[in-house]
DNA sequence: AAGACGAAAGTGGTTGA
DNA sequence: TCAACAACTTTCGTCTT
């Protein structure tokens, strides 16, 4: 937990929840994410004034694929070692080293380029330090194997995001990944499958009840709310409601349901929108809801109580 | 008047021959 | 590669609050 956030900003509730894995805080009185980009303050930074830095340090740079070196360089062999080589291998070593400078070269700026985007993107989308980091990782994976060629730069680094998003259970919707990266949306689409096929990364299928931690904060729902939603989602696994179905659709309806057994009522409308989804959509996972899982008897009992 | 509901036609993606 | 198919969207008319 971070050190400067101890009350939730929105209702002065001191019951805040830290998800390492989500990188965000949530706070379970009201459900407001609190902090949604941590930083790691793990590390020991100490000041040190140039002098004494380079004695002093315990540590170099850390190890980042968000840099188009990873913080790291290497090169193919020094001068030193030219003397056991006959004229040949000579040849073939300053030949060598000259496709390695260029091809490196190539790689590097396109790295550079990728990663300053990949970085607008992240900010944009307020992603924790985690991901970026992953989506790096696959992004220089899959400038390596030769994947971009064909393919706008761009395009993969929405595609390495969003699967960077899904492997982390941070999940954003293909809609807002266009959106901040200004790719067509089944582009994104096209490039994560081709990505992650090529990589062999697994992605295990994106779960509903992820979404809701997102949806109901920006409803304005309550922690309740949100978490009857989440048993609604469980209940609604049961029943094999869910497979098949796209996950924002029935993360949705599960919120639209349990906001009206709280009578925290949010139009259809309204909850469509911040899932990314139709009302009709909703209406129709709404309504499975109801006929499999009985929960017309709930939503009565809070009309009633309301009249009172 | 706004929201909820449902029907019908259209879209993009998956699957299996 | 093509057609069938399911999920989802768009659009529009009707009912409810």
């Amino acid at each position: 937990m971070s050190e400067f956030v101890k009350k939730c900003p929105e209702c002065a509730g001191i019951n805040l929840f830290l998800n390492k894995e989500k990188g965000e805080v949530i706070c379970k009185d009201c459900g407001l994410v609190v902090e949604e980009k941590m930083v790691d303050f793990t590390q020991e930074w100490r000041d040190l004034d140039s002098e004494e830095s380079d004695r002093k340090r315990r540590t170099g740079a850390p190890m980042t694929y968000t840099q188009y070196d990873q913080g790291l360089g290497t090169e193919v062999g020094q001068k030193a070692d030219l003397y056991k080589l006959g004229s040949k291998d000579k040849n073939k070593f300053f030949r060598l080293r000259k496709w390695q400078y260029r091809i490196s070269t190539a790689i590097e700026r396109n790295l550079k380029l990728a990663l300053a985007e990949l970085k607008r993107v992240s900010s944009y989308l307020k992603l924790p330090k985690s991901v970026e980091e992953e989506a790096a990782r696959i992004y220089t994976l899959a400038v390596q194997r030769g994947l971009v060629r064909g393919r706008s730069m761009e395009s993969v680094v929405a595609g390495s995001l969003y699967a960077a998003c899904r492997r982390h259970e941070v999940p954003r919707t293909l809609d807002e990944l266009s959106e901040a990266s200004g790719i067509e949306k089944k582009e994104v689409g096209r490039t994560y499958r081709f990505v992650t096929r090529e990589l062999g990364i697994t992605i295990l299928p994106s779960n509903p009840a992820d979404y809701i931690a997102r949806f109901a904060s920006s409803l304005k729902l309550s922690a309740e709310t949100q978490s009857k939603a989440v048993e609604i989602l469980e209940m609604a696994q049961k029943a094999e409601l869910t497979s098949g179905r796209g996950p924002t659709g029935i993360a949705a309806a599960a919120l639209y349901v349990s906001a009206l057994i709280h009578g925290e009522k949010r139009t259809q409308r309204e909850v469509a929108d911040v899932a990314g989804v139709t009302e009709v959509t909703i209406r129709n996972r709404y309504k499975e809801l109801l006929e499999k899982l009985d929960l017309e008897k709930e939503i009565k009992k809070t009309k009633k109580k309301k009249k009172e």
